[in-house]
DNA sequence: CCCATTGTTGAATCTTTAG
DNA sequence: TCTAAAGATTCAACAATGG
C-alpha cells in the first residue's frame, strides 16, 4: 500500500525552513509528503483523517429517499490494526515536524477517535482538551435504533507536557460573551452557500467541515503569521480560514479534484481587515428545557398528577416524562391538545401542579429550575 | 494485592444464576469479584472506572506486580500500559458476565476514555454511541490555560455487532419533548441535597455522579427487572436509581466507607409506583396485528376506499385484506411502496380512511382495535 | 416582494419476524 | 442459516415553488 512504501522512499535531504512551501497545496500522500518537511517547522496542525466508518448496506429515510453515504475508498480499512498502523505513521511524522511549542488538533467520531487518542498519547503528545462539536443540525437516526449521532470530537494536544503552547484565552472569552469558552461548541454543519458543489449539484466533498469550526480552532490556538498544516486538506477549509485570519498554511491532499476545488475556493477568500479580526457571528442557542429533564432531575416526581387551570382535565406524569390520561399518552403538549380537541397546545402553560398556595403552571417550575 | 492474584485464585465453580446476589453490594476488588459471577448473567453494566491511577489505587505493572504510588520517574508509556492492562482485565470479565444482548456503559474523561474505547473495541464490543454529558455547571478553568473542561464522555456498547440490545427509543423521545434524544445530554453535576457529605461536611466521594445521569442511562437501555451491575459502585448512584426504576442491581466496591454510605442511601430510596412506570410503550415487541384481522373483525369493511394523506393515490380493500389499485395488488405496504416507487412503505401510516372529522390513518384504527 | 408550503439533505457503524 | 415479507422510522437548515 502506498503510504508505507512512500515513507521508505522519502529523501533524507529536506528543504530548509526558509524554503518551506507556504500557502500552497502539496499533491500527494500525507505521510510521504510530511516526510519531506524539515523537523519542527509547523506551529499548528489541524487533521481530519478518515473516520473508518464501517457502514453496512444502504440506508433509507422514512420518506423512502436514500442517504448519500460516505463510501469513498479513502475511508476503508481492513481492520482496526490497519487503521492503527496508519494513524501511528502519520502522527509520528506530524510530531516530528511540529515545533516544540506547537499543538495538534484531530477531529473524529466514535468510530476512530479512541484509536486517534491512544495514538496521540502513546506518541508522547499531551492532551489539553477534548472538544465536542455539537452539531446544531445533525442527521437524525432514521430507524430509531440509537441516539442521534449529534456531535464529533476534536482532541487538542501539545507536543509534550512541558510545551508552552499558544492559547488565546481572552479571545476565546470575548468570543463567548465574556465567560470562559467551554469544551463543548455548538456550531451548524457545513451547508448552504458555504458547501462546495460540483457542476451537477452534488457535494464536492462528502465531509466538508464548516469554516466556523476552523475559525474558532485557529483563533484559539495560533497567532497571525503562524504556519498551519492540514495533512488531510480536502477542499481546503483550513486554508481558507487561515488566509482569512492571516495565518500561513500548507495543505496536503491526494485527490486532484479536491485540490482544484480548494485552489479556487481559497483564491476567492480575502484576508480580514485587521479591524475586523475581532469576531464572527455566532449562534447563541437559547436554553431549551424538555419536560423530561424536570422529571429526571427530581423537580417533578413520576406519578405526579397535573391538571389544567380550571381543573377540568387531569393526567399523570410517567417516569419517561410522558403524560397519561386514560388511554391517551404522549408529551405534555400532545396530551393537552388531544384533550381539548385542539390542533396544538402549549403544555407549559396548560398544565398545572397543586402546591401549597394553589395551582402553579409547570412553566413556573421550569423557570425555577433554570434559575437554579 | 489484589486483582491479578485474585483472578488466578478465582474459583472455577461459580454460583448458579438463581443464586446471584441481587440488590447487594459485594465488598472486594472488581476484577476478582466479577470473576466469581457466572457467564452471561447481567443485562446492563454501568462502569465509572478510576480516571486517575493515583486516586484509584488500581496500579498494576505490566508484569502484574502492584505499585504503591505513582513514581515521577515512570514515563508516561509505562503508566498508560499499566492502565491499559487494568482496563483490559476488567473489561474481559465484564464481557464474560454480560448477556449476549446486554450493553455496557463506561464513563470517563480525556485522561482515560480513549484507552477505554480502544479496550472496548479490541475486546469485541460494538460501540453504539458515544454520549457527551454536558455539565450545566462545570468547574471553571482557574488558570485560563485551556478550555473549561465542561463535559465527560460515556461510551455505550453492545456485546457484539449482532446483539439485539435494548433501546427504549420512544421513552427517550418522550423524555426529550417528542424529538429523538441526541448524543449530547445537558445535566447538572451532582450537588445540593443529593451530594453525600461526611459528618465533617466534606464530600464523601470525590466523583459522585448525578442520579439524573443514571436515570437516563437506565431508562434508555434496560427494562424493569433487568440486572444492572456496577463494578465501581462508589456511593451507589447506580443502585439508588436502579431501585427507583425497579431494576435489580449488583454493586462491587472495595472501600468500606463508600459501602456504608451506599447502603444507607439506597435504603432511603423508594421504588416508583407501578403506575408511574408505564410510560410510552415501545412499538417493538408489541403484539402484531395483521391488516386482514381488521377486515375480518369488521373494523374495515371490504370495498372501503383508502387514500394517502394528500389524497394523491387511492386503493380498494379486498375481502382477504389485500389492497388493489388498478393493476397493482398486494399488502398495504407493498401497494404503498409500488405507488410511490419507494423501496418500502409503512402502509399503516401511509393509508388513510375518510371519517367524519377528516382523514384518519389506518394505524389509528389499529390502535383503537388494540385498546378494545 | 413577501410569506407559506413543499422538497432536499447531512461522516450513519440504522429492523424484525416468520418460514 | 438463509429468504421474504411485515412493519417502523426523521430534525433542522436551506432552497425552490407558488400564491
Amino acid at each position: 500500500m502506498g503510504a508505507l512504501q512512500s515513507i521508505a522512499k522519502a529523501p533524507r535531504a529536506r528543504p530548509s525552513l526558509a524554503l518551506l512551501p507556504f500557502d500552497t497545496i502539496i499533491a500527494g500522500d500525507c505521510i510521504a509528503e510530511m516526510a519531506k518537511l524539515p523537523d519542527k517547522c509547523i506551529d499548528m496542525i489541524f487533521a481530519d483523517p478518515p473516520y473508518n466508518l464501517q457502514l453496512g448496506g444502504d440506508l433509507f429515510r422514512p420518506d423512502g429517499s436514500q442517504v448519500d453515504a460516505v463510501d469513498d475508498d479513502w475511508d476503508k480499512f481492513d481492520t482496526f490494526a490497519t487503521y492503527d498502523r496508519f494513524t501511528r505513521l502519520w502522527l509520528a511524522e506530524a510530531r516530528r515536524i511540529l515545533k516544540d511549542d506547537g499543538t495538534i488538533w484531530v477531529i473524529g467520531s466514535y468510530h476512530n477517535i479512541f484509536r486517534v487518542g491512544v495514538g496521540l498519547q502513546d506518541a508522547g503528545f499531551w492532551v489539553l482538551n477534548d472538544i465536542v462539536w455539537r452539531k446544531a443540525n445533525p442527521m437524525p437516526n432514521f430507524k430509531g435504533t440509537r441516539f442521534t449521532n449529534a456531535h464529533e470530537t476534536m482532541i487538542w494536544a501539545a507536543k509534550s507536557a512541558k510545551s508552552r503552547y499558544t492559547f488565546n484565552y481572552r479571545a476565546m472569552k470575548a468570543l463567548n460573551d465574556d465567560v470562559q469558552m467551554r469544551s463543548d461548541w455548538e456550531l451548524p454543519i457545513c451547508g448552504g452557500q458555504e458547501r462546495l458543489k460540483d457542476e451537477d449539484g452534488t457535494k464536492t466533498h462528502p465531509t466538508q467541515k464548516p469554516e466556523s469550526l476552523l475559525y474558532r480552532v485557529m483563533l484559539a490556538a495560533s497567532r497571525p503569521g503562524d504556519i498551519v498544516l492540514d495533512p488531510f486538506f480536502g477542499t481546503g477549509t483550513t486554508g481558507a480560514v487561515a488566509r482569512r485570519l492571516r495565518r500561513r498554511w500548507i495543505g496536503i491532499e491526494r485527490e486532484p479534484k479536491y485540490i482544484a476545488a480548494a485552489h479556487e475556493r481559497i483564491a476567492g477568500t480575502l484576508p480580514l481587515d485587521e479591524s475586523a479580526m475581532e469576531g464572527m457571528p455566532e449562534r447563541k442557542g437559547q436554553k431549551r428545557v424538555a419536560f423530561g429533564l424536570l422529571v429526571e432531575s427530581g423537580v417533578i416526581a413520576p406519578g405526579t398528577r397535573l391538571c389544567d387551570a380550571r381543573r377540568r382535565w387531569h393526567a399523570e406524569v410517567k417516569m419517561d416524562g410522558s403524560l397519561v390520561h386514560e388511554t391517551l399518552a404522549g408529551s405534555i403538549h400532545k396530551v393537552g391538545a388531544m384533550l381539548q380537541g385542539a390542533p396544538s397546545c402549549n403544555g407549559w402553560s396548560f398544565w398545572h401542579i397543586e402546591e401549597a398556595g394553589g395551582l402553579v403552571a409547570i412553566d413556573a417550575l421550569r423557570q425555577r429550575h433554570l434559575a437554579g
